[in-house]
DNA sequence: ATGAAAGCGCTAACAC
DNA sequence: GTGTTAGCGCTTTCAT
């Protein structure tokens, strides 16, 4: 470093302006000139100052990304996405992690601003109202978490809880639990309502709402005597982390998955392979959401005049992945069925 | 955006320098303006612009990481703890993820040189040659690798191995096999160089080295079969991943863990806890890295005149965690042992 | 097609 | 203790 565009200029022959002009629209230079730029840049290796170029600019060529818990393998996927995405248009990526914190969420948020061009918020925890305010100081994108009047990209999540319930229908459960996640979670919400839909189209199903637990796999663990009560012979989780947790109380208790009890996960998290019996859940395509996440929000940043009447929430499908954790129900398994039915197969969510 | 540093002069009947003084030291200037400035800052919003802070002083504040894989949630850990420790220091986390490829690695790390303060290399894969070049050119400290004359941050991987041949010996095993990873692993060597001073140092002991595996679940599954045939009571793998598919393997096998067969992990990623039985590991503090090593990475910025000579590696010490997957030799049970003692008791690292 | 020059917003001497 | 001023490295009119 420390080679400045001066330099260049200089071996080269030629005016700052000649070289700015040479790197940044080769089209307004002379082929000859620009060969003698490109030939002392090489020489020298230099490399334009980013500081500089966004302060003379106004633009940084960076975005910011602030997710709750980057350890969570479901945000880890998305950063990847971004990242890719975003490094793959030049643009550098400011990672942040709220901790889980809402309050932090808009610190971080606000104080970013001023050294990025935009801000990917992954499933904010913050208020409407805190969204709003931040949205009207930057160019923000919403993922997993819509809200009217900002851009946001979201998992289909009705079609996730539907497909899961047809599948478990369609193996003779008819009695089936939902272990719900955080109440304040927007997907939570989203995905409850689908389920009560669900149980309105279907009187002849017993729907069970086992309530709201924490999304990791002692929430599971605590679902599970529940689960038990309810008498339910199918569980569907908020994630594969409270699947996980079911699927380690129903051995506790004796209970052997699928033979006595299917469970049911969603996230298609790593984690959800490993277990034994496999889960079967429903996979969100995650890296997919970060870089559609980057493209959408340099899509905002290039083109400022957009109406609020824009379409301006997006939603991915997920596909249903059928592992081991269900099977048939068990009055109609006969009883003992010995053996894991494993299957890897996937199939893409059709409902909807 | 918009308010400048000018704007908060007029309003508080300054100049600008005065402004610029009363944030950075305000012990510069007297407390009546430090006020007045403070409160127009307050009224007016005033956020500096880093982009021209940065041109000025030539330093960004802001850090690289460089990660192979920001899914695998040994990075995530390490990410997340050097973002919260740079957070708190006032320094932004720019990440990229290398997707495992070393050619990257250094395109990256020359790509950042501009408009970064220092990088944190997570495990490159990348020569010793690019790491010197790169080092060159900026303050690197490199994580999880060691080289001579560089700055870096290790886990103690000789203890690690050490401390878990120690568990599974009192165990009463004799008969202890290795599943290996990548060849090109730097802590791979490190872990089977301690492997090896073991064996010379307990030559009453059978210690069998199964070779290399991917670090994936698939590795373990296929170093399964190779230690079922080495005859070892107890598998030693490189880390949770190769743990796992051991697990998964044994299980189709009809073996029994831990009362035919003893796995133990490495590196206590949150999925050791989660399968079944849960897994012996040894729990490297990988947040502590990520913050040690924003730590280190803010000295050597700090302090430019730092001769060759100075102590460049820290090691950072692992601690058991003894679980379900470990248990007592088969001779020594007497065969049929019921259930999985599971403990979850945490022991540090003795040795050393 | 190219050059001169005026900023971009801030810091850091240097005066007073 | 505070103000003046000269850059930091680049982009971008505006001339030529």
């Amino acid at each position: 470093m420390g080679t400045t565009i001066h330099d260049v200029a200089k071996i080269a022959g030629v005016s700052i302006s000649t070289v700015s002009r040479a790197i940044a629209n080769p089209e307004l230079v002379a082929i000859a000139t620009r060969e003698r730029v490109a030939l002392a840049v090489q020489k020298l290796g230099y490399r334009p100052s980013p500081a500089a170029q966004s302060l003379s600019t106004g633009r940084s060529r960076t975005i910011g990304i602030v997710v709750p818990d980057i350890e969570n393998p479901f945000f880890a996927s998305i950063v990847k996405g971004a990242q890719a995405r975003a490094r793959a248009a030049g643009y550098a990526v400011i990672i942040a992690d709220s901790d889980e914190d809402a309050s932090r969420e808009a610190e971080i948020a606000t104080a970013l601003a001023t050294q990025v061009d935009g801000i990917l918020l992954c499933s904010p925890r913050c208020s409407v109202e805190v969204l709003r305010t931040l949205a009207s100081q930057q160019p923000v994108l919403l993922i997993n978490r819509a809200l009217a009047g900002l851009h946001s990209l979201t998992f289909d999540n009705a079609s996730a809880i539907q497909v899961t319930l047809d599948h478990v229908v369609a193996l003779g459960h008819t009695t089936i639990a939902l272990a719900g996640g955080p109440p304040s979670s927007w997907s939570h919400a989203r995905r409850l309502e689908a389920f009560r839909i669900y149980a309105h189209r279907h009187p002849d199903l017993q729907l069970i709402e086992l309530g709201n637990f924490a999304p990791t796999l002692d929430g599971g663990i605590h679902a599970g005597d529940h689960a038990i009560a309810s008498g339910a012979t199918a569980v569907i989780a908020f994630n594969d982390l409270i699947a996980v947790g079911l699927l380690d109380l129903f051995r506790q208790r004796g209970l052997r998955v699928p033979e006595d009890i299917s469970v049911a996960g969603c996230d298609n998290t790593p984690i959800s392979a490993l277990v034994w019996p496999a889960l079967t859940t429903v996979d969100l395509p995650r890296l997919q959401m970060g870089s559609a996440g980057v493209d959408a929000l340099l899509e905002m940043t290039d083109s400022p005049g957009r109406t609020v009447a824009d379409q301006r929430n997006h939603e991915l499908p997920g596909s249903l992945i059928v592992r081991g954790s269900t099977g048939p129900a068990p009055h109609l398994s006969g009883g003992s069925g010995l053996g894991a039915r494993r299957s890897d197969s996937m199939r893409p969510v059709g409902k909807k």
